[in-house]
Formats: C-alpha cells, structure tokens, sequence
DNA sequence: AATGCGGGGGG
DNA sequence: CCCCCAGCATT
C-alpha cells in the first residue's frame, strides 16, 4: 500500500499530459527561447560541455559565451589537453570555475578513453565523473535519443506549481516528483517537450514573479500568485 | 539533509 | 541589498 504523497495519481496524469502537449505546441509556434546549441547537427561533444556550462548559470550567459568557448576548445582532445589554468581563467567569468574546471577535465579525460562515447545505462552514467542525474537524463537523450526529463529546478518548479509541492528537499529524491517529470515527456519529442518546460519556466514561470497573468495554462495551474 | 562553489543579472 | 541561475560532490 503506497502512500498518495509518493505515487502519480491518475488525475495527476491526465493534467501532465495536457500540460506537455500545450508546451510543445507553444514551443514549436515559436514561444520559446533559441540557444546555439539547440542547432541541429551540433555535436555531442558541444552538448555535454554546455550541460556543464549551463549548471546553477543562466541560460543567456552560457549564449554569450559559447563561440568563445567553442573556437579555443573545439573538441575533446582540445579540451583534455589544455592547461589547468587557462581552462580557469576562461571559465572565471562564469563562476564555479574551480568545480567546472575539474568536471570538464574529467569528463574530457574520459571521453578520450571512451572515443567520445558515454554509456546508455543510467547506472553506468553516474559512474562517471560529474556526471549526476540530470547529466546522465541529458546524456541519454542527446547522445541515445532516450525518452527522459531534463529534472532541474526549472522543471521541478512547473510540476509542482502545476499539480502541487515534492515532499523531500533533493529533487533528484523526491519519488512523486521523479514520476511526475518522467510522465512529463511520456508522449512527443523529448527534446521539444523538454525545451519548451525550461522555456516555460525561464519567460513566465520565473522563480521570483512569474507572470501567471499572461500564463496560457494558468486557467488548469494549481498556482495563484498573489 | 545541508554546504560549498561563484560571478552576474534582476527586482 | 538579496535572490536566483539547464548541479554535483562532499559531509
């Protein structure tokens, strides 16, 4: 016998279910935000590098920062064997550049050892290094067109103003949240579904003030701002 | 479950 | 000023 805080409800469902198809709608008319790696064609290598890039960073910041970043390290082998140092000083402007710099040269040295290739088992993914949860859900997805959520605080600020609040602190611990995001791109492209929640999050449903006003879906929104 | 990492944008 | 940003590793 589950508890009702641990398990997606039917009703619960049917509400994820609308939400994304509206999402994805809006998403391909043109709601959302275009970034330079969302390109077609742009390489994994490139993908796995802003995932990084893009950790507890704006999105827009990243932007302004990806042809920099890309011309000076186009590609693994590049990367692996940059100083430590210059590695640093490019990523100052950023912040979090003494842990980035660690994780990109991690990741670099393994991606040389592995020809570029990451595993396609989650459990084999949080194997290597700064690869989590939500890089791993990248990685599936991106390298082996998987069908899994990109669960960041963005997404788990739609779910849970949407349908209602996690119980735990960790998103990535939260059982009713895991469900609910994975439920979230059951159906459609998973990289549209995903795009258009963050899009989502980042133009109307801010964490600060959203702007449930002009807020499509704020009619079915569980959410009221004051 | 809580902290550290970190510079920059925005209310 | 303070809050927030496509997280992860460590404790």
């Amino acid at each position: 016998m589950s508890s009702p805080d641990t398990v997606l409800g039917t009703g619960e469902k049917r509400k994820l279910t609308l939400l994304a198809a509206d999402l994805a709608d809006w998403y391909r008319q043109g709601g959302g935000r275009s970034f330079p790696w969302r390109e077609p064609g742009t390489p994994l290598y490139q993908l796995v590098c802003v995932e990084v890039l893009l950790q507890r960073t704006r999105a827009e910041t990243v932007a302004s920062f990806y042809n920099r970043f890309f011309t000076r390290f186009p590609g693994w082998h590049e990367l692996a064997n940059a100083p430590g140092e210059e590695l640093e000083e490019f990523l100052k402007p950023l912040g979090l550049w003494k842990r980035r710099t660690a994780s990109l040269r991690a990741l670099a040295a393994y991606a040389a050892e592995h020809d570029g290739m990451f595993p396609n088992r989650y459990e084999e993914l949080l194997q290597v290094p700064a690869v989590g949860q939500y890089v791993a859900h990248a990685i599936l997805m991106f390298q082996h067109g998987g069908r899994f959520p990109l669960i960041d605080v963005n997404m788990a600020r739609v779910v849970e103003r949407f349908v209602r609040p996690r119980k735990l602190a960790d998103i990535r611990y939260d059982p009713w949240l895991q469900q609910a995001c994975r439920w979230l791109v059951r159906r459609g492209d998973p990289k549209v579904v995903n795009w258009s929640v963050l899009d989502h999050a980042a133009l109307t449903c801010c964490a600060r003030a959203p702007d449930c006003q002009s807020c499509f879906v704020s009619r079915r929104c569980a959410f009221k701002a004051a």
